[in-house]
Formats: C-alpha cells, structure tokens, sequence
DNA sequence: TGTACATCAGTGAACGCGCGTTCACTGATGTAC
DNA sequence: TGTACATCAGTGAACGCGCGTTCACTGATGTAC
C-alpha cells in the first residue's frame, strides 16, 4: 500500500515521543526545537506534522508517555515486595539521588509542572489527570483507616511533599546539603503518610 | 554629569527588574523576550546592555528581587498577628486561591523552579539561597522544640508541600478540586509543622 | 503478466518572525579653563 | 561669562541564528484492470 510497512509510522511516532519526553524534562519546554528533536529521532522536520497536529500536541502527548512510564515503573517496583514495605519503597524510589540528578528520565510533573501551569486549560486538564493517577497509587500505600476523601487529600499532600522536596534539592548547590534534604524529605513523607486519621 | 540626573539609572533599572520578575513567573524565562520587556519598561532595547550583562544576569537579579518581595511581604504580615497564629497564617497566606491565581505576583521558586533547575551553579546558588532564607523563616514559625537541625529539616519539608501543592492546584481544571487540594495542602502542612519532636 | 494509478511517510526549501547581542550614534548636562 | 570637551543612559539599525509551520515533491509499495 505504501512505501513503508505497516508498524513503520507507530514505530517513527514512538522514537519522536521517546525522544521529545526526554529532552523537555531534560530542557523544558521552550527550549525544544523541532528540528533537532526530529533530527534526534532520525528524522527530518517536515515529517513532523505526520504525526502530530503542533507541536503544543506533542508537549500534551510527551508528557503523558513519559507520565505513564513513571507511573509503570513505581507500579512494577511495588508489586514485588511485600505490602508492608510498598509505601516506604515508593517513597524511596522518588526521593533518590538518582532521581533528582536524572530530571531527563525522571518523574515529568516534577520536571515541568510550572511550565504546564502556564498552558491552555486542554492540555492542563491532561497533566492534571496524569498527576491524579500517581495520587491514586499513593492512596493505596496509605495505612488503612480515613474515609476515602481524607485518604486522597493525604495522598495529594504526600505527592506534593516528594514533589516539591526533589525540585528544592535539584537546585541546591551543596551535596551534602541536597542528601540531607531528601533524606528529610523521606522521613516528613512517611510521617505525614503515616499520621492518625 | 549626564544627560539625567542622580537617581535616574536606578529608576530605570528597578522598572526593569519589576517588570522581568513578573514577566518572568507568569510566562517562563525563555518566553519572555528582551525586546517587549524593554518596551514595557518605558525603554528600547539597547539600554538593557547599560543595567545588565546578559539575559542570565537579568533572570538571577529578577528572580532574587521577587524572592525579596515575597518574604518581606510574608514577614510584614507574620508581624501584626500573636506568637501562636503566625504559622497558621504564613500556611494560610501561601495556599490561598489569590496566590495560586497570580503566579506573576507570587512566590518565584513556585512559578521558576524546575526551569532554574537547569542554569548553570552560579544561578542556582543564588535561587538555593533565597529558598533557604524562606526555609529561615519558616524554622522560626515552628513550635518549640527539636535540635535545630530536626528544625531545619521540617521547615524544609513544610515548605516543600505548600510548594508541590500550589503547583499541582495551579495545574488542576476543576475549580472545587483546586480549592479542596488547598484546604488539603494547609491542613497536611500545619499537621507536619506540629508533628511532635 | 504487465501497465497505470493511488497511497502516504518522509524530504528539504521556504514563509515570516523574534531572539540575544553589538555598536555607532545622540544629546542634555557637568567640568575645565 | 563663554567656549570646548567629557560623560553616559538611552536609541535604533544590524548581526547571525533558530523558531513553528507550510508545501510541492519523492518514491517504494499495493491495488485495479
């Protein structure tokens, strides 16, 4: 039927969204050219609008994949220790030096959520959904007890918690300063998680 | 001397800054352009040159003039009410819908924080230390008790959860939602800031 | 079996535009003599 | 008192560059007959 075979064009999207999830926690949003991004992708730029409408529908959808990702790999780390050991395990996986030092592979809310702020209430509504899903798996890493309200507000705080510690520790200069600021972070994390209803 | 008199370069040169470090929390650094930013300071753009070194230079000068003006306007507040309502105020007063609605006006390192992220060490030492004088300020709202270490460490946290969750409710579409992530977020953050030793 | 045509992911030139930065110049004032 | 000169914040043209987007074209394959 066409030049290329049947997986070639969901192939070339995915090497575009691999690439450009990258490169936007990596150097935000703005900072992203197409045409080095495509070029990056082993494409050139015209191709570009083959398989997105703009490049704001790329932002939208790059976030989601890499969201997703993010999503799936505390999912599958969490699933294999026992259920008393998921919370502290989560909690351990986000507050990470590898973590903070990884922003381009990283959690993307906490790479972009500002940058997202500023975007039209489509694509908001988007990231907003993305973050309510990892709210969601907070919840069920939550001591028992609350009503189902009081557990998702709790989880929402913790999120924001982690969130806001690995941003603050990616612009510290001092080392030990950053370490310390996360082990801090770890412990606030399991305090507040763990606080009576 | 001169064409102006004494005075006149430090006019211009605080037009400039209180118009970038709002330009810059409301639309991002890489969106804001010299040119329009000159032109809203009552100025061309070739006098940018006479007042900064670079666009770098202007983003540490911006971001610091509005961390200055955000914790001078907490700590005037924080002064006219008793001992015991100044945590729950400064809490109050961070996580309100006023602030999640004006990030032009707001806390810089809530509206700038994964972009310093990426500058270089200069940049981000300069951002790390308005975050500190902030963290400062928190440690002193604390109940008694701890080693000032402890100290530290829970006002870094606390205010990394007010942090996070003005983010998150700055992305969030459905008003009820936002406004219950607020409540959720104060709540979360004076149960952390008295959570015992 | 052979020919004509349709498909469509990808190519690369071109569009208008704004970017950060540089620089020769302006011109009102103060100083020197 | 009058003239020549220095100062320097601000002006606006120009530098090279990359941006997002459009579009006529390519060319290997599949389908129609």
């Amino acid at each position: 039927m066409a030049r290329y075979d049947e997986e070639h064009k969901e192939v070339s999207r995915n090497q575009i969204l691999d690439r450009a999830s990258e490169r936007f926690r990596r150097d935000g949003i703005a900072a992203v050219g197409l045409r080095a991004l495509m070029a990056d992708a082993g494409l050139t730029h015209g191709a570009f609008y083959s398989h997105f409408d703009s490049k704001a529908d790329l932002v939208a959808a790059a976030f989601e994949h890499a969201s997703d990702q993010t999503l799936n790999y505390f999912r599958r780390k969490i699933a294999s220790v026992p259920n008393d050991a998921k919370l502290e395990l989560f909690i351990a996986l986000y507050l990470r030096t590898l973590h903070r030092d990884n922003m381009a592979m990283g959690c993307a809310t906490s790479a972009l959520l500002p940058e997202m702020a500023r975007e039209d209430a489509a694509m908001r509504k988007r990231v907003a959904e993305k973050n309510d899903a990892l709210v969601d798996m907070i919840v069920e890493l939550l001591p028992p007890g609350g009503t189902e309200l009081a557990r998702r507000n709790r989880a929402s705080s913790v999120f924001a918690l982690i969130l806001g510690t690995l941003q603050l520790t990616r612009v510290e200069t001092d080392p030990e300063y950053s370490d310390r600021m996360i082990e801090a972070g770890r412990e606030a994390a399991l305090q507040l998680a763990r606080a009576p209803w």
